[in-house]
DNA sequence: AATCGCGCCTGACGGC
DNA sequence: TGCCGTCAGGCGCGAT
């Protein structure tokens, strides 16, 4: 499942052979992903050159003279660049075909993904609109998740997953940067002191920095097959491990369910 | 305003 | 081998 770490991944995969590039015309075979992909969507990009490739939360942005395209990978999108005459696979329902004979395919299995278009600034579309800041920013720390949380007696990992909150944050990154931080997944968000807000922000930056890091040398050139997603080269502290003895100390991890997630915990470390 | 739970969808996996 | 039930999950949205 992309996390933000993995459309970064994508992101910079992507980009270089995408800026400068004419996109021709794209190919729609499915257009039932989370929202219906437009109908003109060909008619609106057809022969623009691509001047950036953005990320904002898990939204690529695609830059064009007239109009950015919005990608989501929803929960199974994958993004690749190949030749435009390879036959798609069957869950490959986008393609956006480049003036040089490549092209950018979009393949999603479960269809949670999207592709949008838009004339104004995409930042401003609906679905940017209300998004907290980005979680590698300055503006992301301690003091900002310490403000923001004052009063509110959701749990934690709620708290840090709400994407009007902080952007990004996934399942598995949330339960691995609450372990770091020694928090308790189900602890009320307003009851976490100024420092360990900090240290949890420290945790954020931390985990999601090392998937990229891990994203970028787990050999994706995004020009063959889609390399692994950056947490399988990733040490998970405790994401997927119940029962399974706590790295630190040794304690059997714990499994709860927290708003439909799953949610795992080292009893004796985080509190 | 804050919080909670739903539903979209398919592949993987376990049980029989 | 095959069938079936269950689970996974990003995230907007409607209900409370």
């Amino acid at each position: 499942m992309p996390e933000l770490p993995e459309v970064e991944t994508a992101r910079r995969g992507i980009a270089p052979h995408l800026v400068g590039q004419a996109i021709k015309r794209a190919i729609v075979r499915n257009r039932h992903l989370r929202w219906p992909v437009p109908r003109d969507l060909d008619a609106q990009i057809a022969g623009q050159v691509v001047r950036q490739v953005e990320r904002r939360g898990k939204y690529l942005l695609l830059r064009l003279p007239v109009g950015s395209l919005i990608l989501h990978l929803g929960m199974s999108g994958s993004l690749r660049i190949i030749d435009s005459d390879i036959p798609p696979d069957k869950h490959d329902h986008v393609d956006f075909v480049l003036a040089n004979g490549r092209c950018l395919r979009l393949r999603d299995p479960r269809r949670f993904g999207a592709v949008l278009f838009t004339r104004r600034d995409p930042l401003q579309h609906k679905l940017l609109r209300q998004l907290g800041p980005e979680p590698l920013s300055d503006e992301f720390d301690g003091d900002f998740l310490y403000v923001k949380s004052r009063g509110r007696k959701i749990a934690v990992k709620l708290f840090i997953m709400d994407s009007k909150m902080v952007v990004g944050i996934g399942n598995i990154y949330a339960n691995e940067a609450l372990f770091l931080a020694g928090i308790h997944p189900k602890r009320a968000a307003g009851r976490i002191s100024r420092e360990r807000c900090q240290r949890l922000s420290v945790a954020i930056k931390q985990v999601l920095r090392a998937a990229i890091r891990a994203g970028g040398t787990t050999l994706r050139d995004f020009t063959a097959e889609d390399g692994q997603p950056g947490y399988f080269s990733l040490k998970l502290n405790v994401y997927g491990r119940a029962g399974e003895p706590c790295l630190v100390c040794g304690t059997p991890i714990r499994h709860l369910t927290l708003g439909q997630r799953s949610t795992y915990y080292c009893p004796h470390c985080q509190h």
